[in-house]
DNA sequence: ACTTGTTTTTTGATTAATCTAAATAAATTT
DNA sequence: AAATTTATTTAGATTAATCAAAAAACAAGT
């Protein structure tokens, strides 16, 4: 079955907002997180239902079926070793890796793929911390919690990001903020969800929730 | 100015058959390059005009304009920046990695075509000899004939192939001919004008003209 | 110069992905 | 439960790239 670049693109959101809550994805929030008409987006959905690869019923949202979803695996297979390659070897910033990856990743080659993950030294995670799919979409999820859920008190490592954006990267890099550094949870401000923590023992800095909703840490 | 994927092939093939004979290309031609309809090539050939990217008239047939130019040679810069890629590091045949490069020439972003020139050691020549326009455009052509112009009695080194379809480099192979192999030409038969040849010494080989007229040789 | 044959262009349609505006369904408020 | 707001779908159009078939232009051969 030929599945073009924009359902690729499609199937790839679908199944990263239905992975995250695990139930239906509604026209709206696809049409924001592409950029896009809610109108597109119901007849995109609607001609990925007939093809099987998501699961749709008017006016009740969207689901990933099994066979989108192994194809939304090897999507997200692909850009994530792009992004590997792009910093280990091209010495891109973690924050500039993005939209390269996102072109990357529709690139069509069975071969490459295979060639590119060996000369990687299979790697198991991207920059940003994430578990790389194999090739036949399993992964093994690091043992985490999002840094919104730390206790007072309580310090861990920062193991991945859930967003992948240059705005948010960047904020992180001056906050001084990587995959590996050691965070502190000093206080929590119940008023505004912010939380006060340290970096490496550094003096405190104040984050969001929107922040700490998106740093994965590890005890 | 915007791009497309489609464009950019239109103006890759024009390039290429208005470099090689310095007049206008047909919509014919264009139409069996790119596995198209003539219709879809006289549409196309006059928005190209539109956009100054091509110089056109009606049943004139097409040149490249100097804008058009500047755009097809960074578009053949990333496809053998890519093939160098794909042959040094990740291994592939040299008759692997035409399809490939093909998508991946189109990918955009100068970041990445920058890393991956100084990544390769910013290479001279592809995998097919075909010498690697810089970012300017620039590039150096070695001095070199058609081994159909070599004379019977004479002998050279092979420095490029000017067809890089996986069944003629497939063809080569089998022959024994490759990068940088040494051909004498032991002689030229006039009645179908193919010609003998040794590879390295080793016995007599016959090959066509279309062969040999896509061979590249340095004396 | 005329006819024949080949190219090229035009015309009218098609497919994929999208949009705006209008209509309808669902959710929320009162 | 009715009214209002929000979300979603339908309808009708648009753009890019394509095609097949018909028409027009060009090239050759006599």
């Amino acid at each position: 079955m030929r599945i073009s670049y924009t359902e690729e693109n499609y199937l790839k959101i679908i199944y990263q907002h239905a992975a995250k809550d695990k139930k239906t994805v509604s026209t709206n929030a696809i049409a924001i997180a592409l950029q896009t008409s809610p109108a597109a987006v119901t007849d995109m959905v609607q001609k990925l239902h007939e093809k099987g690869l998501v699961i749709y019923q008017k006016y009740q949202g969207v689901t990933i079926s099994e066979v989108g979803k192994t194809h939304a695996l090897q999507v997200i297979r692909k850009h994530l070793l792009w992004e590997v390659f792009l910093v280990e070897k091209l010495k891109f910033g973690w924050e500039e890796v993005h939209e390269v990856a996102e072109q990357l990743e529709h690139i069509q080659s069975l071969l490459l793929i295979q060639r590119l993950d060996d000369f990687l030294g299979n790697p198991a995670h991207s920059p940003h911390g994430q578990p790389i799919p194999n090739a036949q979409g399993a992964y093994i999820q690091k043992a985490s919690v999002t840094l919104t859920d730390v206790e007072a008190g309580s310090s861990g490592i920062v193991s991945a990001v859930k967003d992948g954006t240059p705005q948010f990267l960047q904020y992180l890099s001056k906050r001084g903020i990587y995959l590996g550094a050691q965070i502190s949870v000093i206080e929590k401000i119940p008023f505004d969800q912010s939380m006060d923590i340290s970096v490496d023992h550094l003096p405190k800095v104040n984050i969001s929730q929107k922040v700490s909703d998106n740093i994965l840490i590890t005890p």
